[in-house]
RNA sequence: CGGGGCGUAGCUCAGCUUGGUAGAGCGCCCGGUUUGGGACCGGGAGGUCGCAGGUUCGAAUCCUGUCGCCCCGACCA
């Protein structure tokens, strides 16, 4: 195929948008791929559906290779279906919600699980049909409380999902594995770095599901592996929980006045002037206990305290936090918590006093207490005395307090030990480009999607969910593959194969061009061919960098002597070679 | 939702402090010259200065409100 640029549907622009700052969304609207309609929302122009094609194209076949079967939702959907499994309302403000004209309740689709667990329970009805994989690719809905960086995170994006149907766990297993194994495939052909991380199910549901990060300073999330092959993200993390102590022999706690001491760091440095350990080594932040209260936000609005015992050396991380409380979201606790409660003592809350238990369902003030996994019986700690200006020192877990149940809040830092031993972490950042789910029967049992068995039982379906963002994925690569001068594709996304420039005023320099788009055509390359008469060389060269097809070929000055010069794009090394060899050459 | 910045021609921006007939470059149209790094000459089209109200003889400019956009943060299967 030829595509010539003087019929064709392209405009560049000559300086920088002013509404965009990272790299791949201004070179992608300067170069003419795609134009901005509203925040977080694309138009696509030739060149990006291009490039857009290419890219589906390689997901499509390897959802091929994995057996999966294509098929196409409307993104606008009835409320029903969102309604039984809870979504409608637990998707909040990130759902497009619209009426029709009768003043039914719809949704633009921000993921479809629920549209084909239906589809399946229409149509099947046996396990001697399953497993079943099918996917879409198609445009998802988010409203984004901020949608930024152009493609990178926007309210309208193409994804790819597929969903599995299994009737076993070993079933979904299997399921899973080859999607997960496809998406190896996809990431590599793209030739894009991928780190497979532990991740939350998060509001999605289900037991078991791994992210796809591509490792990036600008990513949104942040992870952690170890030297010995662990990676999660941090919302995911489990901390490594160390044996219990014994409780026998320690010492009873002893209150000491603490003024003026509202910060670990000030504590520290108190303890260790006026009250040192016995055994001489200072006390470190990691020796006290921090008690954090949160309030939580249910779904149905309603509010609940919950006091939080982290060491004093960590913070409470808010996303871990929240995937602890999910789906409740979580509010800082404000003046009106505490005169509600005046059992707590800003800067001096602990979950002992002499007259019993303070924090706890069963305490003086009833409020839920949860231990971070390292604080393990046998722990000593100090902490508030629940006094304003004392703490207590030589609080034994266990002996002296215990919790209503384990909370994994408190951040994680690079150094510590991975929990399947495989040595300490590094903290890296990544962005999200594929995440795969087991869902499990979540979604099949809420929607009734049930099949008979070997036995003539009906059993409930078990499901996986895959997604892979498109429109992010391609972002991405614009993101990686780019000099001052414009984009940089790779051959196996470019929207063309080869882009042709003719220079200049001379019909023979039009006539050599001429041949070599033929001769390329011929060997079966998609071509652009700049045949606009009348615009000067830089301007043409100028073009080709900033469009970034990765092969160029100019066709000027050395036609008088029977040359072309073939032109990489990314090492920017030009090659003269006979006009009629310049097809053969870039066949390799 | 908090913090910051910005709304003037198709695009990128100046003008605003100190109120007095709306500007530049690029792009676009016509004619001509040019053609290996975003050429040049001449002529031309194109703007309710985001919107609303106020102050004033007079508002792009000052005041109030409002809407929108971008960035940082919070949030984000």
């Amino acid at each position: 195929m030829v595509t010539r640029l003087t019929n064709f549907f392209l405009k560049t622009l000559r300086e920088d948008p002013a509404d965009a700052e990272v790299v791949s969304h201004r070179l992608l609207v300067r170069a003419g791929y795609i134009r901005r309609q509203a925040p977080g929302i694309f138009a696509w122009l030739p060149l990006g559906l291009r490039v857009k094609g290419k890219i589906e194209r390689i997901v499509h076949e390897e959802m091929t290779n994995a057996g999966a079967h294509e098929v196409h939702f409307p993104a606008l959907l009835p409320r029903e279906p969102y309604e039984i499994t809870g979504r409608w309302d637990e998707y909040g403000d990130g759902l497009f919600r619209l009426k029709d004209r009768k003043g039914s309740d719809m949704l633009l689709a921000p993921t479809h699980e629920e549209a084909f667990a239906l589809l399946v329970k229409d149509l099947y009805s046996s396990y001697k049909e399953l497993p079943l994989s099918i996917y879409q690719i198609q445009d998802k809905y988010r409203d984004e409380a901020r949608p930024r960086a152009g493609l990178l995170r926007g309210r309208e994006f193409t994804m790819k999902d597929a969903y599995s149907f299994d009737h076993t766990d070993a079933g979904l297993e299997v399921s899973y594995q080859k999607q997960r194994d496809a998406y190896e495939r996809i990431f590599t052909r793209l030739g894009l770095e991928y780190v497979i991380v532990a991740a939350d199910a998060g509001a999605m549901g289900g037991s078991k599901s791994e992210e796809f990060l591509h490792p990036t300073a600008v990513g949104e999330d942040t992870f952690v592996r170890s030297a010995g092959g662990y990676a999660a993200n941090v919302e995911a993390w489990t901390t490594m929980r160390p044996p219990a102590l014994p409780i026998d022999g320690q010492a009873e706690p002893v209150v000491h006045d603490t003024p003026d001491t509202p910060t670990i760091q000030t504590l520290v440095e108190l303890a260790n002037a006026e009250h040192p350990r016995a055994d001489g080594v200072a006390w470190t932040a990691a020796d006290t206990l921090k008690n954090v209260v949160l309030a939580l936000r249910a779904l149905d609005g309603t509010r609940e305290l919950v006091i939080v015992g982290v060491p004093g050396d960590r913070d409470v991380d808010l996303k871990r936090a929240e995937v602890a409380f999910a789906p409740a979201e979580i509010e800082a606790a404000t003046d009106a918590d505490f005169a509600r409660h005046p059992g707590l003592i800003k800067g001096y809350i602990g979950p002992w006093s002499e007259d019993g238990a303070v924090l706890g369902e069963k305490s003086a003030t009833g409020i839920r207490y949860l231990l971070d996994p390292r604080i393990v019986d046998g722990t000593s700690w100090i902490t508030g005395a629940n006094t304003d200006g004392s703490h207590v020192f030589g609080l034994v877990a266990g002996r002296d307090f215990v919790g209503d149940g384990i909370a994994e809040v408190a951040d994680v830092r690079a150094g510590d030990p991975a929990p399947d031993g495989s040595g300490p972490v590094e903290l890296a950042r990544g962005m999200e480009i594929g995440h795969v789910f087991q869902l499990g029967r979540k979604y099949a049992e809420a929607l009734g999607l049930k099949v008979l068995d070997e036995n003539g039982k009906l059993v409930t379906v078990t499901m996986g969910s895959y997604g892979i963002g498109i429109t992010r994925i391609l972002a991405i690569i614009a993101e990686l593959n780019n000099d001052e001068n414009g984009l940089i594709w790779p051959e196996t996304v470019a929207p063309f194969d080869v882009h042709v420039v003719a220079t200049g005023r001379d019909a023979a320099v039009f006539e050599a061009a001429e041949s070599v788009v033929a001769d390329l055509e011929a060997s079966g390359f998609d071509v652009l061919f700049d045949d606009r008469p009348k615009v000067s060389p830089g301007v043409k060269f100028g073009d080709a960098e900033l469009l970034g097809i990765p092969k160029i070929v100019i066709a000027g000055r050395g036609v008088a002597d029977g040359l072309v010069e073939l032109w990489d794009r990314r090492t920017g090394e030009r090659t003269p070679v006979p006009i009629a060899e310049a097809a053969a050459r870039l066949k390799g």
